[in-house]
DNA sequence: ATTTTCGTGTTAACTAATCTAACATGTGTT
DNA sequence: AACACATGTTAGATTAGTTAACACGAAAAT
């Protein structure tokens, strides 16, 4: 029920979310100030991005690129996001240990890393590397 | 051979890293001072850190947490980075097309949720959601 | 039993990254 | 012509991250 899985964590800062998917940020929020993404916010107001959402992002992005515009795109994608509702009868999460949790995650991390080939343009992502 | 797969992508910022895995900012930076880790940087020379890196650093925790030293870890953790040597006979990357790059993002991205049930505490990443 | 080293906390000063809000603009719509 | 859409750009403020230094208890070395 509580919907916390690895693809609804948030994760990436704005600044990566534009390398991961070549939109500007000026983009980016506007797209979620018309409603299509919903990401998170640290402390400090600065959104986090989940992998649900750069994967949303690049769908926009697809539909962009063939002209639809963002009321159309508002129709085809799922609208995801139900808040409230469950939050109330949440079932008493079952408390889990910090290092049982630690566990878990880092079981997930490794299970991540599926792909072997080279995947990513050189230069796609060479700002990173100075 | 050119080593960029999802796991070795610099994508996670130090204070996401802070809450994966519940070290200190002063214990990443130690760690990595000591040639434990070696996260990217981006152009303004802020830590860029990969599943690679956060698995790596979990673990690093746990050993810790064993009463392990600095010195023993550094022994125990296969020692990556092998920089250089294949800087130099790159064969040439075949050129991918940047819809296609991101056609492969975005289905790397689907496949990534797997996890079905609650996966983290409530509260561990409460900072998020503001 | 001192002296060092290790691992971490804390602080200060600085820079990078992000935020909101406003105004600008080209293209398409009414 | 006037308007809405989608994006660019800019300014000013705030948050997040950086290095470097000093502090300090616990463990190791002398």
């Amino acid at each position: 029920m509580s919907d916390m899985n690895r693809r609804s964590m948030p994760l990436f800062s704005i600044g990566i979310v534009k390398s991961l998917t070549a939109l500007t940020a000026r983009q980016i929020r506007y797209y979620e100030d018309n409603g299509l993404i919903f990401p998170a916010r640290t402390e400090g107001n600065q959104r986090l991005f989940s992998f649900n959402d750069v994967d949303r992002l690049l769908e926009i992005k697809e539909l962009i690129d063939k002209g639809i515009n963002l009321a159309g795109i508002k129709q085809m994608l799922p609208t995801r996001e139900k808040p409230a509702a469950d939050t109330l009868e949440t079932p008493i999460e079952p408390e889990i240990s910090d290092k049982a949790l630690r566990q878990m995650l880092r079981q997930e991390l490794m299970d991540t890393g599926r792909l072997g080939k080279a995947s990513l343009r050189q230069g796609e992502l060479s700002r990173f590397f100075h």
